[in-house]
DNA sequence: GTCTATAGCGCGATAGAC
DNA sequence: GTCTATCGCGCTATAGAC
């Protein structure tokens, strides 16, 4: 069974809508197509297309700010914490990669819940920014500029969800680690 | 004199708000409301919505393709020519953030000229990615995957536009160095 | 749980006065 | 070159039949 409720087959219907033309592009109409019903049926299981949208979000944004938490309070050494770091990010992509363009490009339209969602990116970037500064001031990374460095990486792990679609017979751990291998040591013979 | 015409006017001011909310929710009245005019008065210098958009993508994507393909077929070593690109990006983003945001979340939202916009993409991401092949080549790159490399650098190089705007008293090429750097050689120490 | 019908509103764009 | 007024349409959401 591929949805485990219809409000749940609502969600990711929705989210495939979503990324491809962003939130506001997609009509409450375009959803009820894609799935074969008419409009007014959606709000049998939704009650806004607010509600949608905060669904996507709120989920995934609480799924990375609590594994972030974890991976930054663990005993690992720097290196090893990034690489879990990027393991997070292809994981979840790989998971839900319509749900991270959402994450990604219409975090603005939540309404209610708006705060609630800077928040928890706020702690995610916050505890991000503190295994790099930590790996500085343990000379397990170069003495550079921590923004930079939180800034590249932070860029190419969102992007993600543009790539992974695109190769679709993925070999996952083996892009973990290279990925991790270009983003650690660069790419400079 | 902060703006040539009116048009210019119209489409920088665009600019600032189609980053904020994306293309589909800003209204021409909202445009016009940060002019200080009606909405009807727009029409007199631009003839619909779209153009506006086109006008602010458009130039931006020959910029990079045409910059990309000169970058490309110069003489320079591989690590020089990435420098280059890296530069490319940050002086082009520095100049114009806003329209970098269309550029980056907007362009499916072109009607006429979308098939042109893919075309220059795609000339400038397979230009950047024979810049890295060369160097791979040429021994001057690691021996890895090169769409890693590739997704990894344009993924950086297009978040530009988010980053660059919170540091304000920023100097570009101190900026520019640290950041090829940390994208050529790692972070690893 | 889905349908038809529609309320109420905001959209892009145009007409024509000044 | 900007205005007021408005057209025609599509939007989210609701009411109520089945």
């Amino acid at each position: 069974m591929k949805y485990e409720t219809r409000k749940d087959e609502i969600i990711q219907t929705s989210a495939v809508l979503f990324q491809k033309k962003g939130y506001s592009a997609v009509t409450m109409r375009d959803i009820a197509k894609a799935m074969g019903i008419k409009a007014a049926s959606l709000y049998n299981h939704i009650k806004s297309k607010q509600e949608i949208l905060s669904e996507i979000i709120i989920s995934l944004a609480e799924q990375f700010t609590e594994q972030m938490k974890i991976i930054k309070n663990s005993d690992d050494n720097s290196i090893d914490k990034l690489k879990q770091i990027v393991a997070l990010h292809v994981n979840t992509t790989s998971n839900n990669q319509f749900g991270m363009a959402s994450l990604n490009n219409d975090w603005m339209h939540l309404e209610a819940e708006l705060e609630y969602y800077l928040k928890l990116r706020k702690n995610y970037e916050n505890d991000f920014r503190g295994v790099i500064e930590e790996g500085i001031q343990g000379s397990e990374l170069i003495n550079g500029n921590p923004e930079v460095m939180l800034f590249s990486l932070l860029s190419t792990l969102r992007s993600l969800y543009i790539w992974l679609p695109k190769k679709e017979d993925l070999d996952i751990e083996k892009f973990t680690t290279e990925l991790s291998l270009v983003l650690i040591n660069g790419i400079n013979k």
